[in-house]
DNA sequence: CGGCCCCGCGTTTTT
DNA sequence: CGCGGGGCCG
């Protein structure tokens, strides 16, 4: 136990031994948070608390598997007995056990956000509003909204603001969607993520005994992240520590990134208020960071009105600079990326593991991965597409999913006609409409259909034919069969068998396709997780049924996947996934207007102030050094823009960033002839390791020859082939070539960047 | 009913 | 550009 305490600094350790009352530990970046956070859990259980009492709350499947790992280390295997996890994974377990009480049954299925869009797609188009006004994704966000702030359908409805907004917004009947889409959810016996804290809300609200039960279960709360809490969250930890006050809460208001998602930096200031008599910690130590890389972060925040007190330093080395790289173009940056990554590693002796690109939005992955192969890096890529939103993957869960519960209904639309069995559209929506008038689940619908339109003349008729009606009955008695099983079976033979004889396989089978023989290699992995997933539990108990496997998966994202880490290769994510990461080096790509700062971002100073931290918080990831890139033109939905340098990149005092870098990619503000461009870049010297001036040569060589060429001259480019100029157009000081290449069509590319060969020129 | 093609639209970010 | 949804035709 005195190893413990002897890793830590003072203040680290005051935070760590105070076992009761309320604590605040306000931790900058890098400062040892998740050390402190773990240490404490360690250390309450070598004071004799038991793990079972012990709550401990984070954001992410990944923070929790991790904290979890470490304190083992630790406190060893009885660490196994902590309630720690997500908000939503840990509720969604405790709802299980009391769904009775809210009128759920305990196989409650988890909607994923698909599942949820297609619900309120089906709703709007049964309630017949424009879709065009009442997209899915507004009316979601509006709904999830609600939900986070507690608010159910009624006091929805009863909200005058709220209904005021929807009324400005011209979408009135948003209220009446969420009343249908909340009782779709409560008919097929499922929740969506929001619901998870919903009804955790209240159950605790209405039953005071349960609350009391879990109340005293949970003596001791930890959470992590608590800048990131909701209205919904906040509230649940609030109710259970209302009676031990054993509460610790661990949080930086800079880098509350997760507004977007009701998340409220107010509740870490609340917490005094709740709790008068807490004890705070801060810790304002970096023992990440080099000191400029410190100080830079704290230059840059400082732009951000709205934040607490609190001044992050560094004591380790001075550190390198960083970098500004300027490409023309998004490709650019990629090879620009990439061979700084080369560079990085054979220059500085590192891993590709010690290397992370960092960007705003998944869609910028692509051309980083195609860069990295290009040079054959090795790379992992982290969200994005996630495995478990592939067709066939949702497909084979949803078999799964109706034989656990066989009111899903959307998961009955997904699998009655997959594979084709003849039940199509037309006879699904008959299906679908005598189940809206009789208020009844697709399955109880399908339940109640006559094998013939003959049968008894009280028999329920929706108006479709004999043959069709037989085919319904053989796929009753398929789900049936695998109903019976349901509990019977382990969930890898059940798995195997549904995949088998649901039909699904045979189809996939036949498709002979590259896509086809990814999708079956996609099933397999899939059947093989629910078998690592038998096997981990196996260790702490007995043979997990389905069900128990299904409400996991659905909480579970590509980032929980197992993140080996002895795999050497550069990773690539989001700025959102790395939160709570760190590398040696770090490059922040995209860093322009509009992209990072995000367009939607730039009306609201306080979305600005989100972004920023945002920003602030991939900074501070990097342990050694920092690499920012921007591109002058992208491509974005399939044609080239032109951006301009983001306006965080001044928010960093200049002293913190090499003197070379900036002056190129900044102060220069030239816009016009791409041959001074060229001019300067060999005036940039070598004192740098790399040249971010420096375009890539040949683009540049090649536009003294190709700036004016005439329409009708037949070209050459290195990736679409030959093919012949149709039009020519100047916009600003770029000159655009609309060119009908022969195999790959009609492109419209950038001269200067286009690096085109000749082949005739019609005037000569 | 099913398969294919075309059109329209989208980018935040995650549980 | 890539995906999903809707429409049309076989």
């Amino acid at each position: 136990m005195k190893d413990i305490l002897a890793d830590l600094s003072p203040v680290q350790r005051d935070a760590v031994r105070q076992i009761d009352g309320p604590s605040l530990i306000i931790a900058g970046a890098g400062s040892g948070k998740t050390r402190v956070l773990t240490y404490k859990i360690a250390y309450l259980m070598l004071n004799d608390i038991p793990p079972r009492s012990v709550l401990a709350l984070t954001f992410t499947n990944k923070a929790a598997k991790e904290m979890k790992e470490r304190i083992i280390k630790v406190a060893g295997k009885q660490a196994n007995k902590l309630w720690m996890g997500t908000f939503h994974s840990i509720f969604s377990r405790i709802l299980r056990t009391e769904a009775e009480t809210i009128g759920f049954k305990s196989n409650y299925t988890i909607y994923d956000t698909t599942d949820s869009l297609s619900i309120i797609r089906g709703i709007i188009k049964e309630m017949n509003v424009n879709d065009k006004v009442y997209r899915d994704r507004d009316v979601y966000s509006r709904i999830s909204m609600a939900k986070n702030s507690l608010m159910t359908p009624a006091a929805y409805a009863s909200n005058a603001q709220l209904a005021n907004e929807d009324i400005q917004s011209h979408r009135p009947k948003i209220s009446g969607i969420y009343q249908r889409y909340f009782m779709k959810c409560r008919n097929a016996n499922a929740m969506d993520f929001d619901d998870l804290l919903l009804y955790t809300n209240i159950l605790f609200r209405d039953n005071p005994d349960i609350l009391k039960k879990y109340q005293q279960w949970f003596k001791y709360i930890l959470v992590d992240e608590y800048q990131d809490t909701n209205v919904a969250q906040y509230l649940i930890v609030k109710r259970l520590a209302e009676v031990s006050r054993n509460i610790t809460v661990v949080g930086d208001d800079a880098q509350s990134i997760y507004s977007f998602r009701g998340a409220r930096i107010e509740n870490i200031l609340n917490f005094r208020k709740d709790y008068p008599n807490y004890t705070e910690y801060k810790l304002e130590q970096n023992y990440r960071s080099t000191q400029t890389i410190v100080n830079a972060a704290n230059s840059l925040i400082a732009k951000n009105k709205k934040q607490l007190k609190k001044t992050c330093f560094s004591e380790g080395d001075v550190g390198e600079k960083i970098d500004i790289i300027r490409a023309f173009t998004d490709q650019e940056e990629g090879q620009l990326i990439a061979s700084m990554v080369v560079d990085t590693v054979y220059g500085k002796q590192v891993n590709y593991s010690d290397i992370a690109i960092l960007y705003r939005t998944n869609a910028q992955s692509r051309i980083f991965e195609d860069s990295l192969r290009r040079r054959n890096i090795p790379y992992r890529i982290y969200g994005g597409i996630s495995f478990y939103q592939r067709a066939e993957i949702k497909d084979a869960l949803a078999y799964m999913r109706l034989a656990v519960n066989p009111l899903d209904d959307e998961a009955m639309i997904r699998v009655i006609n997959y594979p084709a069995r003849g039940i199509g559209n037309s006879s699904m929506d008959k299906i679908q409409a005598y189940a809206l008038d009789n208020n009844l689940s697709l399955w109880e619908t399908v339940g109640k259909l006559p094998l013939t339109n003959t049968g008894p003349k009280d028999s329920v008729n929706i108006g479709v034919k004999d043959s069709i009606l037989k085919k319904i009955a053989e796929f009753r008695e398929l789900v049936e069969s695998f109903i019976i099983k349901v509990n019977t079976e382990d969930a890898y033979s059940f798995a195997s068998n549904i995949i088998r004889q649901s039909g699904m396989m045979a189809e996939l089978k036949a498709n002979r396709t590259p896509e086809g023989i990814s999708r079956i290699e996609n099933i397999e992995e899939l059947l093989n997780s629910i078998k690592g997933y038998i096997k981990n539990s196996e260790s702490s108990g007995d043979s997990p049924m389905i069900a128990e496997y299904l409400q996991n998966v659905s909480l579970i994202t590509d980032m929980d996947k197992d993140s080996s880490k002895d795999s050497n290769k550069v990773t690539l994510m989001t700025i959102h996934s790395a939160k709570g990461l760190e590398f040696s080096y770090i490059f922040i790509v995209g860093m322009e207007e509009g992209l990072f700062p995000g367009s939607n971002s730039i009306q609201s100073e306080h979305s600005l102030e989100e972004e920023r931290r945002l920003f602030y918080v991939a900074l501070t990831r990097a342990a050694v050094k920092a690499t920012i890139s921007f591109a002058q033109t992208r491509y974005r939905w399939g044609n080239l823009g032109s951006s301009t340098p983001s306006r965080f990149l001044r928010d960093i005092d200049k002293s913190y960033i090499s003197a070379s870098s900036a002056k190129s990619a900044l102060e220069t503000r030239e816009k016009p002839q791409l041959s001074n461009f060229y001019k300067k870049s060999e005036k940039t010297d070598g004192d740098h390791q790399y040249k971010p001036l420096k375009p890539a040569m040949k683009s540049q060589e090649k536009v003294d020859e190709t700036a004016f060429i005439p329409v009708g001259t037949e070209v050459e480019h290195a990736r679409f082939g030959r093919g012949r100029i149709v039009g020519i157009d100047v916009e600003g000081n770029d000159v655009r070539a609309k060119i009908e290449f022969y195999t790959a069509g009609m492109k419209t590319l950038i001269l200067k960047f286009a690096q085109l060969e000749i082949i005739e020129n019609p005037e000569k």
